[in-house]
DNA sequence: GCAATAGTGTCTCTGAGACAGTATACA
DNA sequence: TGTATACTGTCTCAGAGACACTATTGC
């Protein structure tokens, strides 16, 4: 029975936020060689028992803090296989991506692990192996997401303004979008934010309604980051 | 160095056409254990040279004839993993599953292969290992994909009309659409359809007039399979 | 002539972009 | 009072659904 050449599997994490206004991911810095002291995305090997999204599960726990799984309603999917020849120095390694939307919480803490933080993703190139692809792979993806779903509310905290959100879209698509008409375009799709009881307090104007995420997932029709408007040329 | 388990790589397709007006996929009917006389998705697993792209091209091209890749455009595209312990009585196998869009070609020859056909995909179930998920996700995959692609071309062979177009989306999203509106959508986007010379002769009414492939990818906006008008909904 | 398929024009309604105007907080 | 932020309303235009109508073939 013939059967291939045989693998490592390792599950690599584009771990994104956004912070300041502007699209992080975390990243951390390597202290082992290959790649010694280069940055990298967070990742591991698949262990015997494990399928992939519990591999990546596990890291992102490992990475991020126990706590932050259970009470943020973050999100987990698989980006795809990376299996390149020669990718890893060390031999046949498959690695399959993963991508996760957080909320901004604090960079994990430096204990016994190596250093990790949440770098700006504009600032980040010279990734270790073939990460700086599988990167901008979990950036596209991210952005495209946003059109079509509800999952810009993944990087929001449980509870947020309309003002939060609308500031994720402009982070993640790095546009500015008329805070007037994306108020209408969220609150008039049935399922996507529920409004709560409470009111933010101490800002400098009006205070804002508080949302939480509501059960809709889809957006029908999608929020359009191109201007349309090209029918009609002439071609 | 801790590296994990090893494991066995495969690339499985999902060959997808579109043949009487109803969507099939292409199965094999396996020889050997496990799984003997069980339909399954072609494939194989990945050689020591290969990135998974070019393992999917080469099992595609065996599969369909190498006469098919040359002329005809199809489209090729990553799924994603699958790796739960225990899909593979073998041992651990992660299978890279692999999306093709074809248009309507015979079945292939079985002179030394195993039995190859394609099947409606209504019809199939009972895949051996996991094949039932990786033909949902495949299927999943293009339905959606017609929405905001011209990838629908791919289904079509190299000069067709608005109606081949036309069945290709109702046998993908087995609806209905109405031809006027749609012929209206698809020829105003800029750089779907190149009109040809040539008509066709020989049918019954009025000869449609035949187009290619324009260089256009994306639709914006996109075609919507499902009714919208669910705004204002009370809720 | 009739039937069948291809393609155009028109009406209506939803929804996005643009932007005036109102509401409610703090200083 | 002024300023900043939150939110509503209105106008206009692009585009989708519905469907009448015209065009061009075979019979």
């Amino acid at each position: 029975m013939m059967r291939g050449n045989l693998f490592a599997v390792a599950v690599d994490l584009v771990v994104l936020t956004v912070r300041h206004d502007q699209l992080h991911v975390l990243l951390v810095r390597r202290g082992e060689r290959p790649y010694e002291s280069h940055w990298a995305l967070p990742g591991g090997f698949v262990r015997a028992d494990e399928d992939l999204g519990d591999t990546a599960a596990r890291e992102l726990a490992a990475q991020t803090g126990t706590a932050t799984q259970g009470a943020v309603q973050g999100h987990l999917e698989q980006l795809g296989g990376y299996a390149a020849p020669g990718r890893d120095p060390r031999g046949r390694v498959l690695s399959m991506g993963y991508l996760a939307l957080l909320p901004d919480i604090p960079d994990p803490e430096t204990t016994n692990g190596p250093t990790a933080a949440f770098l700006p993703v504009e600032d980040v190139y010279g990734l270790a192996f073939d990460h700086d692809v599988i990167l901008a792979d979990g950036v596209e993806r991210a952005r495209a997401k946003l059109e079509y779903t509800t999952l810009a509310a993944a990087f929001c905290p449980p509870e947020f303004t309309v003002t939060d959100l609308r500031r994720v879209y402009e982070a993640v698509w790095r546009t500015e979008i008329d805070p007037r008409n994306f108020q209408r375009k969220v609150t008039s799709t049935p399922g996507f934010l529920i409004p709560t009881a409470t009111r933010v307090t101490g800002g400098r104007g009006r205070p804002p309604q508080l949302f939480r995420r509501g059960p809709a997932t889809a957006l029908h029709p999608p929020m359009l980051r191109e201007p349309v408007s090209m029918a009609h040329a002439t071609t």
